[in-house]
DNA sequence: GCTGGCGTTGACGTCGGCGTCAAGGTCTAC
DNA sequence: GTAGACCTTGACGCCGACGTCAACGCCAGC
């Protein structure tokens, strides 16, 4: 299977498998004449990598099951370093989630004194601003 | 006062003040001899940029906010723009907390069927992936 | 006058995950 | 033999919000 064919059937393009291939994510063999030479193997381990990356995980992230999946074990979690990656993630998730909700609430809270303000009823002076670290982090120091 | 004073005050860099005027967000006044000339409203602008950015707020989405103060009004959130982007960014906070917590549940589903797995207790094969959206949008088609 | 600490503009670098173009090579069908 | 559909590598563009460097101007104190 060349390349062409391998993204359509995965649902994506072939500068996406390049770019893979350029990170040693999804290296390919070589025809005789050059062109890339995929098989059914490769297009599981680019659908692990498809979906996993529907899950919000960076490229990097999808490493430990690729190569999970090239040693031969059945699933691409098969291996401790991906069940590690899952762990990680979910506290990535819990700690983003956790985060938006608490940005939701100071931002519907602002809202709502604004709109009270702008009806005429001068309600708390609103005191001081509310001062998070939001969603795409700036919780650096 | 001048953009390294303004910069330390809001707990910036001048970099950042420059690029905001550059943006055309925070336009300064000028000393005779070139230099940016800020004051104290000025600070109030820029700190209205910096909360809404805490807040996860794109500059561009904070530019109604410093157009309202500029006009004279009390607050950034008193004129009605700044109010729509408020119901913008809740609706998106919505939408985002949602699919986090959708991924979530799925991640923690493949862990948990994964763990299984490799406690030897062969559940049902997984049938197949979850297929999800996820966080960082790639819901386009 | 000279050092040091401010300021100025301009321009390139960063991060991820590719898109898009350019200039060519390869293979198949007609 | 030639069109056109594939493939190759290389390189630049993009998005946002700045960081960082270069090369220079301005000003205060010694």
């Amino acid at each position: 299977m060349r390349i062409g064919e391998l993204a359509d059937r995965a649902g994506t393009t072939t500068r996406t498998l390049r770019y893979y291939e350029q990170l040693g994510l999804l290296p390919a063999r070589r025809a005789g004449n050059g062109y890339r030479a995929y098989d059914e193997e490769d297009l599981r381990l680019l659908r692990q990598i498809r979906t996993l990356q529907d899950f919000g995980f960076g490229l990097e992230e999808t490493r430990p099951f690729v190569e999970c999946l090239q040693a031969g074990h059945p699933e691409g979690d098969s291996c401790p370093a991906s069940l590690e990656v899952y762990r990680r993630k979910l506290a990535e998730l819990d700690e983003c989630i956790t985060r938006l909700q608490d940005v939701r609430a100071q931002v519907a809270g602002q809202f709502d004194r604004a709109v009270r303000a702008r009806d005429g009823l001068a309600a708390e002076p609103s005191g001081q601003a509310p001062h998070c670290e939001l969603a795409n982090e700036r919780a650096k120091e």
